[in-house]
DNA sequence: TGACATACATCAAAACCTAATGTATAATGA
DNA sequence: TCATTATACATTAGGTTTTGATGTATGTCA
């Protein structure tokens, strides 16, 4: 997963999963464009990241996958978020929340002031 | 640097230093200790990704050091942002506006939305 | 005296990402 | 028809960065 200058975004591959797979059950591929689509391509997500993380989760217990074979085209696996999956999306909304709210503090005195609000 | 579930994070070590000598010149420890005044600890810095940071950027041309002895205590190495070291700090901030915004796009569906805004 | 803060620094191991590569089918358009 | 692009899976070498431990040394405070 890369934006312009590829150094941010490390470790940020479970979070937008776990968020994509909130909504409904979906496949690898479709979980990347689907991300990617949300964010009008300011992210990008490459296969050697994506395949990784979802390995991880589902070791993790996080999702369940199942394979779906189509009358055409290739079979995919279809990724389910899990009871804990949800539990872990919850928790890392909010981690996300207090490190992006951090680095805006200590960056913020710079810029005059940056504030992540609810909508 | 950490925070609680020590799985976002990486990477965002320059743009935290970079920020914090934005000010005023510093060594090594009180950068680390800065970054984490300014976040109520919300962040820990580490030695062994503050050194090889500070290094790097050093490396790049980035910042400047020159070491200060003192009456009393050890020595210690003043880092200094260069001209580069501005421009950096200018190009990161944008980056992780646009990346911070990516990602609040991203889980923003599943949260009811978020948005930065500056103050 | 013991603990803690200051201040530097290194290193092995782990984690994660990038970019390339590979397999296959299907659709699109020149 | 032929080339390209999209769909869909997956692996791997190489690189970057972080974690956590460890080490040296001085100064302060109880």
């Amino acid at each position: 997963m890369t934006n312009d200058d590829g150094e941010l975004k490390k470790g940020s591959m479970p979070i937008l999963i776990l968020a994509v797979l909130q909504d409904s059950p979906r496949h690898g591929y479709a979980i990347a464009r689907e991300i990617e689509r949300r964010c009008a391509d300011a992210l990008k997500v490459g296969e050697g990241a994506l395949y990784p993380a979802l390995r991880a989760l589902e070791r993790e217990g996080m999702v369940e996958s199942a394979w779906e074979t189509q009358p055409s085209g290739p079979a995919r696996r279809i990724y389910t978020l899990t009871d804990a999956g949800h539990a872990k999306l919850a928790a890392s909304l909010k981690s996300w929340q207090r490190f992006s709210n951090a680095v805006n503090a200590v960056v913020g005195d710079t810029l005059g002031g940056l504030d992540v609000q609810p909508a």
